[in-house]
DNA sequence: GTATCTGCAAAACATTTGCAATTCT
DNA sequence: AGAATTGCAAATGTTTTGCAGATAC
């Protein structure tokens, strides 16, 4: 699902982002997990390798990426601002219970509704919140 | 398009909330607009007609009929939280021009994925961004 | 050596909380 | 009078900004 890329550095000059310490390091940090974290859990992943990170730095890059389109902003809910570098379509999933977000493999197609035609769409945000498979199964057990 | 509603102080009596002034007053602007406001702009609509209204009693009032199911949060953006009375499913689309909240007609049968199966879905967030009739025709005529 | 990047401290906002005053019945 | 509601002031949390020092080419 992750889109591949052979070396981060040469991923970011490609898109005029000079790869510094601290954006490959985010980068990648965004590229491997699979939580779509949000700035603490960024700062939090990354502050042990380099100590002298600051959430500062965080936030600018993050906002660089998001400028040069590497990089999107996902908000399911208020005060819950998360980031993702995967850019193909795709919906997320948030489990009330555990606080996991998935990705949703949703075919571009199904979205093309009469009633968006009056208007130019530019971006999609398909949001779904219920209980995943794992916290379902898990109540099952327990009762 | 909005649910219908006769009188404002039953509706809130039936969903256990005692309408006082105020409540009744947030909750109409949020009927008759359409912008979907934010925490702001109810403020500021309703502070002219009731000059001792703080943002703490908005904010109390809409967690108040959050809570009660009567009205539900929408963010379509990081920093700009917004609230919604209308109850049935429908999406929203923002214009990145004039910055209107629309609300979007979506049959619910069509976001049926497959790739939901495994969750026990609650709630749909369907948000679209781009750019409206209004500000299209506006662009063109410009050109 | 000059540009850029980083990160501290402070500022700017949005939202919540504690609590005293007010209102309603 | 008693219970609930309101609204001020302060606290909290998140993101941005200004700027000085560090780093990179």
């Amino acid at each position: 699902m992750k889109v591949h890329i052979e070396n981060i550095g040469d991923y970011l000059k490609k898109h005029e982002i000079k790869p510094s310490y601290q954006r490959i390091k985010v980068f990648e940090y965004l590229l491997n997990t699979k939580e779509h974290p949000t700035v603490d859990d960024i700062y939090r992943a990354l502050v042990d390798e380099i100590p002298t990170l600051s959430k500062t730095t965080v936030y600018n890059t993050l906002n660089l990426f998001i400028e040069k389109q590497i990089a999107v902003v996902i908000v399911i809910e208020e005060n819950e601002t998360r980031y993702d570098v995967e850019m193909n379509f795709h919906g997320h999933f948030k489990c009330e219970k555990c606080g996991k977000v998935s990705d949703v493999d949703i075919d571009p197609e199904v979205i093309n509704f009469d009633s968006l035609n009056e208007f130019q769409i530019n971006e999609h945000h398909l949001y779904f919140k219920g209980i995943c498979k794992d916290c379902l199964e898990k109540e099952k057990i327990k009762n």
